[in-house]
DNA sequence: CTCGGCAGAATTTTT
DNA sequence: TTCTGCCGAG
């Protein structure tokens, strides 16, 4: 390299491992890159090591990653690196660029211009009509099974003609398959695609046009992959296509946090990438910057229970031992929310913020537990997870509503907005509709218009259905001289949209309208409305403020990528965590995936971490005895200190933890008014100064907290999370609340409104 | 067409 | 326990 005495500043600040990963810019590179060891800063600064040494052009480098998280973060550091903007770089998520590259070519695979994207909403829609069509028994086979059954196929790059014998399904005597033929059938009609299509568009666009392929092969001089053990066989086909014979590509990746294999990630890929690439080579980032000793070895001794891996050992780069990994067995999951949020709110006290910690958990309904007590004792807190923003029922009503007004045929939009809000169309009217559609070979909305000219519609229905037409009719004229932003308003409000939420009595609400005015303001950043269809089901993400003093809960998935000082690992119980329907499901292969799971949770902690487990736990309304998790007894014990106090003994079967004496059992519902909390939330509703609140409702009119006593028993309140209730009993700050639909509850007085002040 | 009441199921989910 | 989807009454 000429370059060998220019001053690389960028390099500053790596190890050896990290500029080894940067410098080898060409041939084949695998990064092992265990939690924690900078692999993100590694690759990005390849990225700019490359575009600086003058060895490619930004567009003449790929960079693709897994979430529109990454694909930003990437873009800001390589924009502080190079100090200049990353726009128009191909640099982004497998899904958004294999977009881009269909755009282009969307002839070539049998779709229109302005295709659109479906999202897992759409799909089931289509499925269920499908199955109807062939007269499939829903309550027999889930609807939802059959969209798995279909998206692995298309995870593992196989279209509806190459389903062989041995990979059809048992799913309906082997009817999924000829439902994936009529589903591919249904999208072109739609002109649609669905996400795996992306992918497996590209991969056909590639076989039939090897001179476009060749195309992008020679403009992608370089390729750079991060978390390479999530890819899909799909994504790996892909990958492999664009890097050509030359190959410059260098993938990140740890086999040991491959967690979506249910998702139709293969390890395999991470596995035999020297054999795909023969003479790469591979660099192993083994020094953790993150956890302490205590930590590691924790981790550590639970992943060296998988045989399938490739083997890499983290080394803690400080010399920090730190504290060992705390291990408490509670009496149930009400005890351990208990114990949790206490220990919370000890480290709270001893001045560690709250945006430092997380709980993080298996499976979503195992966080109800905590946010209750979180409710109760007045502890901020965010929950991370559920629907994405582009897949809220209020986002993606508002999306149809402009799908309708700027593509007028797409079908599955008109479907779902035309009696949305209640016109008084209903089932019938859209099957009369969709007969004459069919027949006439139009869309939904032509067949509308059509009909209207016609005396097939009672005259009832033909005025709501008129009247609704014509709306969009104007809408659509205003489309061409206003502009979209204000467009999209003008709709919302026209159409009664906006009405229909504003006047519903539901705890979330006002959420959902703060979303639709978030959605405006996604909206205002696109050109066009064009532009903001194309990108929105890709790109649209909720803006979440981390900069609030929080308590993070979230599940163990989401949780990757992520730290935090302190981390819980709460319900490490058989069945649960590992989950026994993931062991019914995949046996081994499953449990290693699971135990990879605790891997990834455990990795997450940079200095305090707490595990446990509860004897008794309520699931499914039914409580359940539950046996500790074997990932317990795995943990070494020279890391782990088991909690006194609050055990409940070993009778349970916790067995492999030494012969530490689980203490006295203090069963004592210890009161809830002593903890730091409740003195908070009790200072709060004094001075009425900021209240702890769930994340997403935390924008509205509620914060003119109330004391108890102002209110009376017997009145009608709201509350953002529990919604309409009505009060039942004081009891100091905390009011007894019989809701509507949550049921009795006992919350803070400052949560609660009047139901005539909302 | 809409609303209310009951039966049955119930992970994880980067796009 | 809690949500969804289906069926029957108004």
């Amino acid at each position: 390299m000429t370059s060998g005495n220019m001053p690389m500043p960028w390099l500053e600040g790596l190890n050896a491992a990290q500029k080894d990963a940067v410098l080898k810019t060409d041939g084949a590179v695998l990064m092992l890159a265990g939690a924690g060891t900078g692999k993100t800063r590694a690759l990005t600064t390849r990225l700019a090591h490359i575009l600086i040494t003058g060895k490619a052009w930004p567009s003449q480098v790929l960079t693709v990653t897994f979430t529109n998280k990454a694909a930003r973060e990437m873009r800001e550091r390589a924009e502080a690196i190079l100090s200049s903007p990353t726009e128009g770089w191909w640099l982004g998520t497998f899904h958004s660029l294999a977009l881009r590259i269909l755009r282009k070519h969307a002839e070539a695979v049998g779709l229109r211009t302005g295709f659109t994207i479906l999202d897992s909403d759409d799909q089931l829609r289509l499925i269920k009509q499908l199955m109807d069509l062939e007269g499939l028994d829903q309550k027999r086979w889930a609807p939802r099974a059959l969209l798995a059954i279909i998206s692995r196929w298309k995870d593992r790059g196989l279209e509806h003609d190459k389903i062989t014998k041995a990979q059809d399904s048992e799913f309906a005597n082997g009817m999924a398959k000829n439902i994936y033929a009529s589903y591919q059938d249904r999208l072109r009609i739609l002109n649609a695609a669905d996400f795996g299509d992306l992918i497996l568009h590209c991969l056909t666009l590639f076989k039939k046009n090897p001179e476009i392929l060749l195309s992008y092969q020679e403009k992608f001089r370089y390729i750079l992959v991060d978390e390479y053990q999530d890819t899909n066989v799909a994504q790996y086909l892909w990958l492999r296509a664009l890097a050509g014979s030359s190959g410059n590509i260098a993938c990140v990746g740890d086999d040991d946090q491959s967690i979506y294999g249910w998702r139709g990630a293969e390890v395999d890929n991470i596995l035999r990438f020297e054999k795909d690439y023969p003479g790469a080579e591979v660099i192993r980032l083994e020094a953790n910057y993150r956890s302490t000793v205590h930590i590691l070895g924790a981790a550590d001794s639970i992943i060296n229970q998988n045989a399938n891996r490739l083997g890499k050992t983290l080394y803690a780069a400080t010399k920090e031992q730190g504290d060992k990994v705390q291990v408490a067995t509670h009496w149930s999951g009400e005890d351990e929310a208990r114990a949790v949020v206490e220990q919370v709110e000890d480290l709270q006290r001893k001045g560690l913020p709250l945006k430092e910690m997380a709980i993080l958990v298996r499976a979503s309904f195992l966080m109800r537990g905590f946010e209750e007590r979180f409710l109760e004792t007045g502890v901020p807190y965010r929950v991370i997870g559920g629907p994405r923003f582009y897949e809220r029922q209020e986002i993606r009503d508002a999306l149809a509503y402009l799908r309708v007004i700027y593509q007028s045929d797409d079908d599955l939009a008109f479907e779902r907005i035309y009696n949305t809000p209640r016109r008084g169309l209903g089932p019938s009217t859209l099957k009369t509709i969709s007969t004459y559609g069919r027949a006439q070979n139009v869309s939904l909305y032509r067949a509308s218009q059509e009909l209207l000219t016609t005396d097939d519609l009672s005259t009832g229905v033909s005025k709501k259905l008129a009247g609704f037409v014509a709306q969009v009719e104007t809408w659509k004229t205003a489309a061409s001289s206003t502009d979209h932003v204000s467009l999209a308003e003008m709709v919302f409000e026209e159409s009664g949209y906006t009405q229909m939420w504003q006047q519903a009595k539901t705890a979330d609400a006002p959420a959902r309208l703060e979303n639709l005015k978030e959605l405006l303001t996604a909206m205002a950043e696109f050109e066009s409305l064009q532009q903001f269809l194309e990108h929105v089901s890709l790109v649209l993400d909720a803006l979440e403020s981390d900069t609030e003093d929080k308590v993070t809960l979230m599940t163990l998935h989401g949780a990757k990528g992520l730290e935090f000082k302190s981390v819980w690992l709460p319900a490490w119980e058989e069945g649960v965590f590992p989950s026994q329907r993931t062991l019914d499901e995949s046996g081994v292969k499953g449990l290693e995936e699971e135990r990879r799971l605790a891997y990834v949770g455990i990795t997450r902690a940079r200095e305090h971490l707490f595990i446990s487990n509860a004897g008794n736990r309520r699931i499914h309304g039914r409580l359940a005895d539950s046996i500790p998790s074997r990932f317990i007894s795995e943990l070494s014990n020279d890391h782990v200190e088991v909690q006194e106090g609050q055990g409940i003994g070993s009778y349970l079967g916790f067995r492999s933890i030494g012969e530490s004496t689980f203490g006295s059992n203090s069963f004592e519902r210890d009161d809830s008014y002593n903890t730091p909390g409740w003195k908070r939330a009790r200072s709060f509703s004094r001075s009425g100064s900021a209240t702890p609140q769930r994340d997403v409702e935390a924008k509205g009119n509620w914060m003119t907290s109330e004391s108890a006593h102002d209110f009376q028993i017997g009145e009608r309140v709201f509350h953002q999370k529990f919604g309409y209730g009505e009060i039942a009993d004081f009891d100091g700050n905390k009011l007894f609340i019989s809701f509507t639909s949550a049921g009795d509850k006992k919350v803070l007085a400052s949560f609660v409104q009047r139901a005539s002040e909302v």
